[in-house]
DNA sequence: ACCTGAACACCGTTCAAGT
DNA sequence: ACCTGAACACCGTTCAAGT
């Protein structure tokens, strides 16, 4: 967490320059995933030696800390924030669907997040309204805690899990890729594996990746809503 | 999942070999994570050539393989299995909590198996019984795909991300580790962040690691019980 | 069948030096 | 303040060769 005013003290043309060296490693993670990554390969895009950028970052960590907090600013929580008249949990929602706009245009850097959040300035706004709207929902200190760092993480995971993510990116490689691993599940025993060669093509690739979304979504306020009514430490009735 | 079978043609003692190996191979993940793990450092504790190595495994993905199914083979799904008088609901949590049960051992391994449980055998086993059981649950086959693979990644990120887990295994350098997590954590606004810092114990370390997975646990079965009332595709009532 | 040695093409990072 | 060059201690892996 001393961390969180590590830029603190740059300058403006300094900071810039900074974060134009995030954006470009944000870009490479983006299309090459995060081994492909190096700070060699940065430096190359840059044309400047390998060594310039450790002016910049103190190490590699500090880099993808930058890349970390980069997805997190676009979490978006001005929407209805503290509007009294929406029920904890339809903010809740409101919350963990921020989360997941922001990380599904760079889902490569999803395993990026988990250990970061509460290290990063942005990531700590985030659990703090997440653990903050829990105790509204009636839950302790401790629960809300514990429930709201993994809630992130749940949603997280939910954009890593996405059926057909781990597929090359472009249109006829995609297709053959998908078509590839829709065959391997098919040539399962059907008698084994019934269940999975059913739904051999739902799980090559996604057909609508906005209903995945919203159906995980959707299990996991429905999974807060089920606990919070029984194990709510108050007694007053739950807004809707 | 051609490789399921990867390793049936092997002799018996060459068999055993590659699993003493990977054996090694996960004391090592465990003790120092993914990144400790590497050809060269596995093949000194076997004091034997690096290139030793590679006459078992094909490339270093092969042997991270290998753990990966190490881990899914201890999860015990023979527990009440397609007992028919268990609801669908309370068998689900079985498998649940025998994934919890199985890879709680080996936290580091975590960040493999999301990607290779689609691919190895025991993996497909594990998948084949959750969709299994939320198709009995009422959810559409290519749903209870998306929702069942999202809920194996979901639970093992909630073994990913029990507070602490990220502190170091020993006794005394793990509680000055949490010590500082925790003040860190304290040093911030409780202005800004009143949530956090009043709940710094609980996001430092986890008091009851079994209470911790029990929580999750109950969230994402409240939750799946919580859409399948609301999207089952058959209206025949679900068992209790 | 099983293992070795040398070599290749990479890594992140330190350190002293430049401007 | 900002960047370079050389060097160090690592990687995974190929390839030809040993037994």
């Amino acid at each position: 967490v001393q961390d969180v005013v590590r830029s603190a003290g740059r300058q403006p043309k300094e900071r810039l320059r900074s974060a134009a060296i995030v954006a470009r490693a944000l870009a490479i993670v983006d299309a090459e995933g995060v081994d492909g990554l190096t700070i060699r390969r940065l430096a190359q895009d840059f044309a400047v030696s390998p060594m310039a950028l450790y002016w910049h970052f103190k190490d590699k960590a500090q880099l993808l800390d930058g890349i970390a907090d980069r997805v997190l600013e676009e979490v978006d929580l001005r929407r209805e924030a503290s509007d009294e008249a929406v029920s904890w949990l339809t903010e809740l929602r409101g919350v963990l669907e921020a989360l997941v706009a922001a990380v599904r245009p760079h889902p490569a850097v999803a395993t990026l997040l988990p250990s970061r959040v509460l290290t990063s300035e942005p990531g700590l706004l985030l659990a703090e309204r997440t653990l903050a709207l829990l105790a509204r929902g009636g839950f302790a200190a401790d629960r809300a805690a514990e429930l709201g760092t993994y809630l992130i993480e749940a949603v997280v995971a939910l954009v890593s899990a996405e059926p057909g993510r781990d597929l090359p990116a472009g249109g006829e490689a995609r297709e053959d890729a998908a078509r590839v691993k829709r065959a391997s599940l098919l040539a399962l025993s059907p008698r084994r594996f019934p269940a999975i060669t059913a739904a051999a093509d739902a799980l090559a690739e996604c057909a609508s990746p906005d209903a995945y979304h919203a159906l995980g979504i959707d299990m996991l306020i429905a999974g807060v809503e089920g606990i919070a009514s029984r194990t709510s430490t108050n007694s007053k009735p739950v807004r809707r």
